[in-house]
DNA sequence: AGCACGCCGACT
DNA sequence: GTCGGCGTGCTC
């Protein structure tokens, strides 16, 4: 009786497959290894053994077994399951995401000359004339060595037979195939970790203020008692979070543990990295992981990490998963930031999986925010996390003078149509005039979002996707900002060949051309992901406008976060209200949040700020909260809504949709799964839907949605762990459905 | 996701 | 007559 195990495998499938470990192999849960799937050879990860026999007739064997020990530790096996479970997510491409990139090894399949192939050669080249099959399968066959060695199937190709030639030799019997693992002969990449930076003029030890001392003393005193246990640190901007978490992260390193930083995007890792290395010195091996780093260096990354050669690890949600041992400390900075939300299968929330990984290692979580997602915030309120406040900027710098222009009322007066008001004209014109810089943040990308035909009202749709072309005046086409689509600008509209078409609404791109002719004599700069496309050029640009090379700089939501602009006394927001037409529940908080952020980017050096805030819904509570940075009046209005509509934090939601090429498919489909979930409403859920999906059809599909709110989590995930098995049972296609729970968009 | 198997158009 | 198009179906 051999022992079996559970591998989990990079393929869209909920499930993981059972294979045979020959005794010598010492497969053990948490290694990679190297099995037959189909007809080829792939690496996966033993996520569990067992040593039943029961039906086991159809089962494989494993060919290889990759590490000699496991990649993978209990407690990471665990929060992948858990991941898995939780998200419906295939387990597979959980444990994909959890680990380095393969790239030191490969899956090839070898095939080698039997006795019958060696024969069947012999009768081939006994005969007076050949097929040109034959022929290849002659070439074929005299590939292979004398000494009986085994060959790739890639090698044969080259050598002259055609795929043909091999499956037919194989059905034949005349090879034999098996799947073996390749190491890369290329050497692997050493890492190197910056080098020692300049800590020669030690990093400045700032003195906390009170607020800040007591919010460590709290951690410190959870770090002490070395038990889960969540913080939510709520700071406005510049309420010195950070210093917090340095001290946390030391006492974690003092009391022999480990810390994971997670950060919202991965232009921040350098910068804090760099920070931690300076204050924790060389020994603590700090380390950077983000899924942007070349294959090479992310693997070598992640195994340093592995042999417990980093003590802390810094990154983006996919750090979730560094196989930090003996962890001790958890934090996430900007814990409500959208970008924890995975979009792509796995769907999972970093913030959230963190919480889960540092549950099962027993370390203590430090959720950072401004602005804390309802979700947190409603936590702390019921006492699950600890509310720990830092109410006050540090150095007693005064928040920025925030004033909210009414569109309306200016178009009353001006009747002009363009962007910027009066109002923030003369603002830009006083900070030009005095020499200070400002900020215009536009929450749209292109020149104008959308051409219309005066006709017949049709707006131009992408091909794929139902959704409005952007105008993009520079590259001169319209561009779908969901699947890349692009197409020149037509002068007749496409639905009914009438020549009066026109532009509606402006981008940053018109911002910045209203700008420049505004004020011809000003320097101004733009900052979207049109103009900036490599990390270089967006350094290039930031560093401009640091150096006062730049009077104004203009762009989308990139600007609003985490830059440190010592002569910005203007911001301007051109649209507070883009955010608020959306089909989202999040909208107002979405909204809030934006204008938090922007106003702390105003009056961070010497110089006195001001934020100007042009709206149409000046009344809306978002913006009214926003523009005054009160986030408990924000967090009441917010929650009322929440609670009276039954979405989070006050239920569980997620969104499935069903798609298809086929509208025919996804309709059927459709129905079928309404019919499913139909008795769940028996045990409490809410199910919305089908209807179209906002985006009905997107990059060629058509879209079904359904959404579903569920008054407790382990009903939803039952009720989805149902459904899904459900729609196997029903012959619905295993992609047809795609799954998202605690939904971040609803698109 | 791959990758095989299975039924209908243009051709060495 | 075939080569090959990509529409379903399965993967321990």
């Amino acid at each position: 009786m051999s022992q079996f195990c559970e591998v989990a495998l990079p393929v869209p499938l909920r499930t993981t497959f059972t294979y045979a470990a020959r005794e010598e192999l010492a497969a053990a849960s948490g290694m990679r290894v190297v099995v037959p799937f189909r007809n080829r050879a792939m690496v996966g990860v033993v996520v569990a053994s067992s040593q039943k026999d029961e039906r086991r007739d159809q089962v494989r064997e494993i060919s290889e077994v990759l590490d000699s020990e496991p990649a993978l530790q209990p407690p990471l096996i665990e929060l992948g399951l858990w991941v898995a479970s939780y998200y419906l997510a295939p387990v597979g491409e959980v444990f994909r995401a959890m680990l380095p990139p393969v790239v030191e090894v490969r899956a090839v399949r070898e095939l080698s000359l039997t006795a019958a192939g060696a024969e069947y050669l012999a009768e081939l080249q006994s005969l007076e004339e050949r097929t040109d099959e034959e022929r290849a399968e002659v070439a074929v066959l005299k590939a292979f060595p004398a000494d009986g060695a085994a060959t790739s199937a890639a090698r044969l190709r080259r050598l002259g037979g055609g795929d043909g030639a091999i499956g037919r030799l194989l059905r034949r019997g005349a090879l034999e195939a098996r799947v073996v693992a390749r190491r890369r002969t290329r050497a692997t990449v050493e890492f190197e970790p910056d080098a020692p930076a300049e800590w020669a003029p030690d990093a400045p030890r700032h003195a906390l203020n009170p607020e800040q001392k007591r919010a460590l003393d709290a951690v410190r005193a959870d770090l002490a008692a070395g038990e889960f246990r969540v913080n939510l640190l709520h700071g406005v901007t510049g309420s010195g979070k950070t210093e917090v978490y340095l001290g946390a992260i030391e006492a974690a390193l003092a009391a022999g543990r480990t810390a994971l930083v997670l950060v919202p995007e991965i232009a921040l890792t350098m910068a804090l990295s760099r920070l931690l290395e300076a204050r924790l010195g060389h020994a603590a091996g700090v380390t950077v992981l983000h899924s942007a780093l070349p294959e090479g260096e992310r693997s070598a990354a992640w195994w340093a990490v592995r042999r417990g050669e980093a003590r802390v690890v810094v990154g983006t949600r996919s750090a979730v998963f560094a196989p930090l041992e003996r962890l001790g400390l958890v934090v996430v900075d900007e814990e409500q930031e959208a970008s924890y939300k995975q979009e792509e299968t796995p769907k999972y929330h970093g913030r959230d999986a963190a919480l889960v990984r540092a549950k099962l290692e027993g370390a203590v979580v430090v959720l950072g925010s401004a602005t804390p997602s309802l979700e947190s915030y409603q936590n702390a309120r019921r006492g699950k996390y600890r509310l720990l406040e830092l109410p006050m900027r540090v150095a007693e710098r005064p928040l920025a003078r925030v004033e909210l222009v009414d569109l309306r009322e200016d178009f009353r007066q001006t009747h002009s149509t363009r962007a910027l008001s009066e109002r923030l004209r003369m603002a830009i014109a006083e900070r030009l005039a005095a020499g200070t810089q400002a900020l215009i943040l536009i929450n749209r990308r292109g020149y104008s979002w959308f051409q219309l035909c005066r006709s017949c009202g049709a707006a131009v749709e992408c091909r794929d996707c139902s959704i409005a072309l952007t105008f993009h005046k520079q590259r001169g086409r319209l561009v779908c900002h969901y699947c890349g689509f692009s197409r020149p600008v037509p002068p007749a509209c496409p639905k009914c060949g009438q020549r009066y078409m026109y532009f509606v609404g402006e981008g940053a791109e018109q911002v910045e051309e209203q700008l420049r002719a505004e004020f011809p004599r000003a320097r101004i700069g733009r900052l979207d992901r049109d103009k900036v496309r490599t990390q270089q050029e967006y350094r290039k640009i930031l560093g401009a406008f640091a150096a006062g090379e730049l009077d104004l700089l203009v762009g989308t939501q990139m600007l609003a976060k985490g830059h440190d602009f010592h002569r910005v006394t203007l911001v301007g927001v051109v649209s507070a209200d883009l955010a608020l037409g959306l089909p989202d529940f999040r909208a107002a908080e979405r909204t809030f949040q934006l204008l938090t952020q922007v106003a702390g980017r105003a009056g961070r050096g010497e110089l006195h700020g001001d934020v100007l805030i042009q709206t149409h819904y000046p009344e809306h509570y978002a913006i009214q909260s926003g523009a005054r940075q009160d986030y408990q009046a924000f967090f009441e209005k917010e929650a009322q809504f929440r609670r009276a509509m039954h979405y989070p934090p006050f239920a569980a939601l997620a969104n499935l949709i069903v798609r298809d090429r086929k509208l025919e498919n996804a309709a059927r489909w459709a129905r079928q799964l309404a019919a499913i979930l139909a008795p769940e409403e028996g045990h409490g859920l809410k199910v919305l839907g089908p209807a179209a999906a906002p985006l009905a059809r997107l990059r060629g599909e058509h879209r079904m949605q359904f959404l579903i709110k569920s008054p407790r989590r382990t009903l939803l995930t039952q009720a989805l762990t149902r459904a899904i098995d459900a729609c196997t049972q029903n012959g619905i296609a295993d992609g047809a459905v795609l799954v998202d729970v605690d939904p971040i968009g609803l698109m």
